[in-house]
DNA sequence: CATATCTCAGATATACTGATATTT
DNA sequence: CAAATATCAGTATATCTGAGATAT
């Protein structure tokens, strides 16, 4: 897949040939695209020799991240911003690779938590020393862009009723 | 899917977790793929009653956008940053729709054509305009976000070789 | 009973790898 | 023959909808 760069941006040439203030929008959805790619290329190549997937990872680490490093799949779901037969399948997947395991609610039947194994507290660390090894595919970005891009998404992430202030 | 905003920024949560500077890089990361998510609900919900995702809607509007209405697959897939075999099967699922036709190149035997049909050519002009009334999703974002938005993330397409200026 | 939580089946979409046919 | 172009088969992943089981 790697190939040589166009002799142009071909967001800039699109732009143009759209109307004004729809072409900033469109040049916007179109970044915002392939900003992704480029930073889930980065972040999967470098987990993809741990057996893991940035979906996978990203339940892994908020695991990790919690006090008991247990959860109920539907707070997961919640925080990764997933739908909850995402979190069901994406559990599916670590459970298989003995990375989480499913344990009952101590209080709630109708809740069943993630439960982070050994094996999987472990590939965490490794896997979050890789993904910080990539630099998430951001190198080319220094500290005061990393910020403005923050706080731009916060802006559409507010809007979108993510969180509240 | 539609659910009660979280209390907190997550991500800013989050990022308190990691060490300094790769907190930093986190938050970026995990930014970007939260916006694509948003625009892409926002696209593909417009798009969806047409019979389109957003990747057929920006192989129609890419060859919408050339001087003859056809395109060779391989170029279209330079273009949209996409794989071979990602080309061939939008393009199979576009002539199913009856939206595209393959033709052979006149003067090259190893390349195939997708031009654009009638049916093609009219339901990408309707599907702008379905996209443009959501503004793609970034209707919380001003002109001066766009414009920084569009300058950062071409940062990161330069360095993964997109393009040359 | 209404709500919350999780799971399952089925459909859709996309991407990748590796191999292949054709043409230049 | 090497390179370019497109396709195909097979695999993996993730998403959603709609339905259903269980518990609160």
């Amino acid at each position: 897949m790697t190939r040589r760069p166009l002799p142009f941006d071909p967001i800039e040439e699109a732009r143009g040939r759209w109307d004004a203030g729809v072409g900033d929008a469109m040049a916007g959805a179109t970044s915002v695209m392939r900003a992704q790619q480029i930073v889930l290329a980065a972040v999967d190549g470098a987990l993809r020799p741990l057996g893991l997937t940035f979906a996978r990872y990203e339940g892994l680490v908020l695991l990790s991240f919690s006090r008991t490093g247990a959860l109920p799949l539907g707070a997961m779901g919640r925080r990764l911003m997933i739908h909850p037969t995402s979190v069901t399948n994406i559990v599916d997947r670590l459970e298989r690779q003995g990375l989480v395991r499913r344990v009952p609610h101590p209080t709630d039947g109708r809740t069943t938590l993630a439960e982070l194994t050994g094996a999987g507290r472990r590939l965490a660390a490794e896997a979050t020393e890789a993904v910080n090894r990539t630099g998430f595919g951001l190198g080319a970005l220094d500290a005061t862009d990393l910020a403005q891009l923050h706080r731009i998404v916060r802006k559409l992430r507010l809007a979108a009723g993510d969180f509240e202030e």
